[in-house]
DNA sequence: CTAATATAACTGATATACAAGATATATGAA
DNA sequence: TTCATATATCTTGTATATCAGTTATATTAG
C-alpha cells in the first residue's frame, strides 16, 4: 500500500525502518480529530479548577497575598495536584497568582501600574470598537443595544451590583461583536482582569450606575446615527470615567496591591 | 507564643487543633519569598521547552498541521513529559497550538479572521503608544529612537531580514517604554503573534524595508516635534502597510489557515 | 534572654505510572 | 475488491512518587 507521505520535518528517528513489523503510526498531518466535533462538553478538570480560581480571585472572595497550596486545594476538591497545577499555571499567565518556586503561592496583589494603563488600552480598544459598530450597525443590532441597556437599567434600579456589571460587560461585548471585532473584546476582558478585582473592592457610589447606563445610551445614540467619529469620543469619555476613585481605594487597602508607581502622578488620562 | 492570626479564609480544615503536636506551618500571608531575590535565573525546564517551541512555531520551522507528540519531544529533550506539556498548554493558550483530548496534539493553523484584527488592535494600542511618548519623550530617548532606525537602516542594507525585524521590534518597544505605557507593548506583542508567522511565508519584497524604516524615521520626527496627533497619525499609517499582500499568501498556502472569513470583505482598513 | 545554627516539615518542579478514549491497521465477510 | 468489525497501539488526561530548595521551629551557644 502507499506508504505515507513517509515523515514530516524534524522527524529523523528510524531512517531506516528496515525489518521491524513497522508498527508506527501513520501521521496525521493535520487535526481529522472527529472527536472535536461530538460537543462532548469535553470539560477537563484543569478547566473546571480553573474557572473556580479564578471567579474567586476576580471577585475579590480570596484577597491578594492568600496563599494557595497545591496540595491542599487537591485534597479539597478530591482531585490530584495534577490538574489544580495546571490551573494555577494559566492564573500565574494572568498574573493572578505569584507563585515562588519551592516556597509558596499566593494570590497576586495588584500591580497599581496596571491600573492606568489598562484604562488607556481599553479605551484605545474599544474606541475602535465603537467606530466599527457605528459603521456595520443594522437596525435590529442597534434594538438589541437599547435591550440591554434596558436591562442594565432595571439591574440599577434593583441596586443589583452583580447584575449590573454582567449586563455592563454583556453591553461593551455587544458592541465588539456588532463591530465584527470580538477578538478585540477578549483583549479588553483580559486587560481589564485586574480593574475588576479592584471594582470588587467598594460598592459604586450613588448615582454612578445611572450615569453608567446614560453613557452607554449616549454610545448608542452616535452608534445610531453611523456617527463614528462621535460613538468613538462618548465610548473614550464613558471609559475615563473610572480612575477617580483610585488612590482612594488604594489606601483603604494598601496591603492588597504593589505600589510600583505613585497613582498622583498619572497626568495622562 | 502568639498563635499566629489563625487560618485564612476558606480555611476549614480542623477547626479544632486540639491534642496533636501542631506540625501546621504558620500562614505566611504575603510573599515574603526571599528566594525571589536571588536572581537564580530560575529558568525552569518547562520555560525552557515554552521558549523552544514557540521560537519553532512563530519562525515556521514547524509548519501549520505539523503534528506534536509530548511523548515524543519529550524523549528527544531528555526530560519527562510533564515540562513538555506545561509548555505546551502555554502554547495552547496562545493559540499557536490546538489539542485534541486522547487524539492529538497539532502546530495551529493560521486563523485568517485574526490577522486583520489583529492589524487593528495594533494600530489602536500603538496610536497610542507613540502619542504618549511624543508627549514624554526626552532628547536623549529621541536619540536612543535615532539608534534604532539608524541599525535598522544598516541591517536592511546588509538585506539581513531577521535583525531588521528584531530592530523593528526593539523600535516599537521604545516607544511603548518611552510612552511609559510598556503594558501596551506586550498586549501589542501578543497580537501580533499570528501575523508574525504569516510574515515568516515570505520575504519583504524589494524596496519595502527602506520603505519601514522610512516611516519610523516620521514616527520620531513628530514625536521629536512633541506633535501627538502627528506622531499617532503615522504610526497608524506604517502599521497600514501590512495587510496588502494578505490574500496573496494565503492562496500559496491554504492547508496553513483557517479560513473562517473571506479576506476579500475586509473594507475596515 | 538573644542570636546563630541545625533540623524537620513543607513547598513547587519534575519524573513516572495508570486510565480512558481515539485512530490506524489487520482481519474477515460479502 | 470493498466494506464492516475487531484489536492493538498511540494519544492526552490524571494520579502518584521523587527531588531539591525554602522556611519555620527547635536547639544551642553566648
Amino acid at each position: 500500500m502507499l506508504k505515507i507521505s513517509s515523515d514530516w520535518l524534524m522527524d529523523t528517528e528510524t531512517p531506516e525502518k528496515a525489518n521491524q513489523p513497522i508498527k508506527k503510526r501513520a501521521q496525521n498531518a493535520a487535526p481529522s480529530g472527529a472527536a472535536r466535533f461530538h460537543g462532548s462538553a469535553a470539560t477537563t478538570l484543569s478547566d473546571v479548577q480553573y474557572l473556580r480560581l479564578h471567579a474567586a480571585i476576580v471577585s475579590m472572595d480570596m484577597v491578594p497575598g492568600t496563599p494557595i497550596s497545591e496540595k491542599r486545594i487537591a485534597l479539597e476538591q478530591g482531585v490530584s495536584r495534577t490538574p489544580i497545577r495546571e490551573a494555577i499555571l494559566r492564573l500565574t499567565r494572568e498574573n493572578l497568582v505569584e507563585v515562588v518556586a519551592k516556597s509558596g503561592t499566593f494570590v497576586a496583589r495588584i500591580p497599581i501600574s496596571a491600573l492606568p494603563e489598562a484604562l488607556i488600552a481599553r479605551r484605545a480598544l474599544e474606541g475602535m470598537t465603537s467606530r466599527s459598530a457605528a459603521m456595520c450597525a443594522s437596525r435590529s443590532q442597534v434594538l438589541q443595544l437599547h435591550a440591554v441597556i434596558e436591562r442594565q437599567r432595571e439591574m440599577a434600579e434593583l441596586n443589583d451590583t452583580k447584575g449590573f456589571h454582567l449586563a455592563d460587560d454583556d453591553f461593551h461585548a455587544m458592541v465588539a461583536s456588532i463591530g465584527k471585532l470580538p477578538g478585540l473584546w477578549r483583549l479588553v476582558q483580559q486587560v481589564k482582569l485586574q480593574v475588576d478585582r479592584f471594582r470588587h473592592l467598594t460598592l459604586p457610589e450613588d448615582g454612578r450606575m445611572a450615569m453608567v447606563v446614560k453613557e452607554h445610551a449616549s454610545v448608542v445614540a452616535a452608534i445610531e446615527q453611523g456617527d463614528e467619529d462621535l460613538a468613538c469620543r462618548n465610548m473614550e469619555a464613558h471609559l475615563s470615567g473610572l480612575q477617580h476613585h483610585f488612590s482612594h481605594w488604594v489606601d483603604t487597602h494598601p496591603e492588597y496591591f504593589i505600589h510600583d508607581i505613585d497613582l498622583d502622578d498619572i497626568s495622562k488620562i
